[in-house]
RNA sequence: CGCGGGAUGGAGCAGUCUGGCAGCUCGUCGGGCUCAUAACCCGAAGGUCGAAGGUUCAAAUCCUUCUCCCGCAACCA
């Protein structure tokens, strides 16, 4: 008995502080499709993904929304799976990191690198700025003092578990250069390396004692491990690395591809492959960052009302007709634009037009001219013969996009064969030979070929559009495992003649595409509605329901005496212009009684420079200079923001008042 | 001078590594066909390939400089 040669792929394991969104539902479609092209061409293949379920941000959405955190990723991650099911995502395992096996295997790591000397508990004597509230090494201290604000750098208490990354920068480097398809695409080598590893490696802090939520060091229980060990381990973990059964860990890594996203190639190419190193496992074969679903106006937010919903689109268009256009629209590795009005045109003209109706019609004129039984086909002559070629060899050339990701390359060859489908019809003209008794085996050929074309198509799709092929199959009569697998599609006439084929519905029926858009819109305006609704009522009513409380902690007490020192004054804004080379910064000129002043405020993102002059804000006036930027700044303006500072509001003076006002 | 990516007919993209008539899809216009989901097939219009300079018999492609866009990093007293 021959071994299956294997094939071990991955999508990153998502975090679920919300639902999913398309961007998402791309990457694990992009898994999915590599994983039943592997399998469809002979491998054993084990598809992992999964959730990464601890930190702090969850922590607080679970008490935002009144909840365990246990209690809220287990809501999200039963409808990440239902997700999945909708849009045919078929993992073989789904790992979330708050499965007793993971947590028992981090913790055996990390103990095992600690015991080893790779991970450090250190004390950052001497290495600490208050004000800028940051940790420095000592490489990156200018004269001994914080290189920010210059001022002398102080110990503190805090205690951190460190990973020794630094250790093993130079062989990283070595490993990189030497593994050109170890990072895919490689531009995105040539930027890990300039980047970062070039630049020189920090080592890593592994622990908190400030998060609570999450798996606690086993030697150490007032640490808490921090995402890196936690997260990234997760690939090998699920495999049963470490445990009692290690039997897939033996089988099946090194895993083949690591599929990412573009943001966190970075972990996977620097971290992670430090880690196993120093672990003594072999690394990932490839990690490959694909580009991202970028909307018309911005990335994607709830407040613009842009967030696309996979869910509302595959129940509306079918979840074949979403990850055909996911997979066929952009190519893999770059950036995409999501729009309505290109899924709705990809699912018109490719699908509807092309391949639905190039089935529709074949079907309809063997119906109409054989009473659907498929004729035994005659001689081909020179045109069948071109055609002919061209099927049985598209195999090849799917195989070899697919296997270099090249998804709409992939998709790209088969369309065309479509295509000259379509136009072998216009060429044969059935419909004339329908008219000639002694052309019916002509007519009978023509429609054979066409008939088992679409069954070549079929198969060939499978992968990308796991649904349609069975459609397809049940309409043009092929009923047999055998006609069915990727090897049946490299010789001409697996559909056998005496099946009977049989008109269904229409495999995408087309879209009005003004009408549909309309819709779409409505939709999209009825949820930012809603969403400013939300908001608004956060707001206006402190805490309506147990829905988006913001949470409030108090800190420690403060004597009126250290309020004393506090000088609050009103300002007014005379001159406003943004700081150069600095998106987030403005600088502002305030006359402040008889003095003018110059601060500097991250607000440009919420503010411009024109809205801002005449304004009368509350400055805090004796706080100590800063230079930003290469600006000084001379004190603070006071701004509300909330926890994820994507809403920001400047404090202002209810009434007309002079500026130079103390306040207090 | 932080790092990287990008600029190609109205829209979206390929081609750039390895120079050799500028290509694809959608849209527009004209024609054909009637088997089919008003679909399909053929043809046409439309681009000085972001700008300038250079190398070459020949540049979208190689070199230099510049402009604009997008990510990452930095920045939020």
């Amino acid at each position: 008995m021959s071994e299956k040669p294997k094939f071990y792929i991955t999508t990153p394991i998502y975090y679920p502080s919300d639902n999913l969104h398309i961007g998402h539902s791309y990457c694990s479609t992009a898994a999915d499709t590599m994983a039943r092209f592997k399998k469809q061409t002979g491998y054993d293949v084990f598809f992992l993904t999964g959730t990464d379920e601890h930190g702090q941000k969850i922590e607080r959405k679970a008490a935002e929304a009144g909840v365990t955190p246990q209690a809220y990723v287990d809501k999200i991650v039963a409808g990440i799976k239902d997700l999945w099911k909708l849009m045919d995502v078929e993992y073989d395992d789904f790992i979330r990191t708050t499965d007793e096996r993971h947590v028992k295997s981090v913790q055996k790591i990390f103990r095992k690198l600690h015991d080893q000397g790779d991970i450090y508990k250190s004390e950052y004597e001497g290495l600490y700025c208050t004000p800028c509230e940051s940790f420095w090494t000592e490489l990156q201290l200018k004269d001994g003092c914080c290189p920010d604000c210059g001022r002398p750098v102080e110990k503190t208490r805090e205690e951190s578990y460190f990973f020794r990354l630094s250790k093993y920068q130079d062989w990283m480097i070595n490993y990189i250069k030497e593994h050109p398809d170890f990072i895919q695409p490689a531009s995105r080598a040539t930027e890990m390396l300039n980047n970062f590893l070039i630049p020189g490696l920090q080592d890593l802090c592994v622990s908190r004692t400030t998060i609570k939520w999450g798996i606690p060091v086993d030697f150490d229980p007032k640490h808490t491990v921090y995402v890196w060990i936690d997260a990234l381990t997760n690939y090998i973990n699920a495999l049963g690395y470490g445990s009692d059964d290690d039997s897939l860990y033996q089988k099946y890594w090194p895993a083949d591809i690591h599929l990412v996203g573009k943001e966190i190639v970075r972990f996977h190419t620097i971290i992670w492959p430090i880690m196993l190193h120093a672990l003594g496992l072999p690394l990932p074969k490839q990690v490959f960052g694909h580009g991202w679903l970028v909307m018309g106006g911005g990335k994607m937010s709830k407040s613009k009302g842009n967030v696309v919903d996979p869910v509302k689109l595959c129940e509306r268009y079918s979840s074949d007709a979403v990850r055909y256009f996911l997979m066929r629209e952009m190519p893999f590795g770059s950036d995409g634009e999501f729009s309505n009005e290109a899924l709705i045109r990809r699912i018109n003209s490719d699908l509807a037009n092309d391949l639905g109706n190039l089935v529709s019609r074949s079907v309809a004129m063997n119906e109409k001219y054989f009473g659907g039984l498929v004729q035994a086909p005659a001689e081909y002559n020179e045109l069948d013969q071109k055609l002919i070629d061209l099927a049985t060899g598209l195999w090849e050339k799917v195989e070899k996009s697919m296997n270099a990701l090249q998804f709409s390359g992939a998709l790209v060859e088969i369309w065309k064969l479509i295509g000259e489908c379509n136009k072998y019809i216009d060429l044969t003209m059935p419909w004339v030979l329908a008219k000639n008794e002694a052309d019916r085996p002509r007519l009978g050929t023509v429609l054979y070929v066409l008939l088992e074309c679409a069954r070549i198509v079929a198969v060939l799709i499978a992968p990308t559009m796991p649904r349609t092929p069975e459609r397809i199959f049940a309409q043009i009569g092929v009923t047999d495992a055998e006609q069915k697998t990727w090897e049946s599609t490299k010789t001409f006439g697996g559909l056998k003649p005496g099946s009977l084929v049989k008109k269904g519905e229409a495999l995408f029926p087309r879209i009005d595409m003004a009408k549909e858009l309309e819709l779409l819109e409505a939709e999209r305006l009825a949820a930012v509605a809603e969403a400013e609704k939300k908001a608004a009522g956060k707001e206006e009513l402190p805490a309506p329901k147990d829905e988006e409380k913001t949470v409030f902690t108090q800190k420690d007490l403060c004597q009126f005496d250290d309020f004393e020192k506090i000088q609050l004054v009103v300002a007014k804004v005379l001159k406003c212009e943004k700081v150069p080379k600095a998106d987030k910064l403005l600088m502002s000129t305030l006359k402040v009684g008889d003095t003018e002043r110059v601060v500097v405020s991250g607000i440009a993102k919420f503010y411009t420079p024109e809205e801002m002059v005449g304004k009368k804000v509350v400055l805090l006036a004796n706080l100590a200079p800063r230079k930003i930027r290469g600006v000084e700044s001379h004190g603070m303006l006071l701004c509300a923001a909330n926890a994820d500072e994507s809403k920001l509001s400047l404090l202002t003076v209810d009434s007309d008042i002079e500026d130079g006002c103390e306040i207090g």
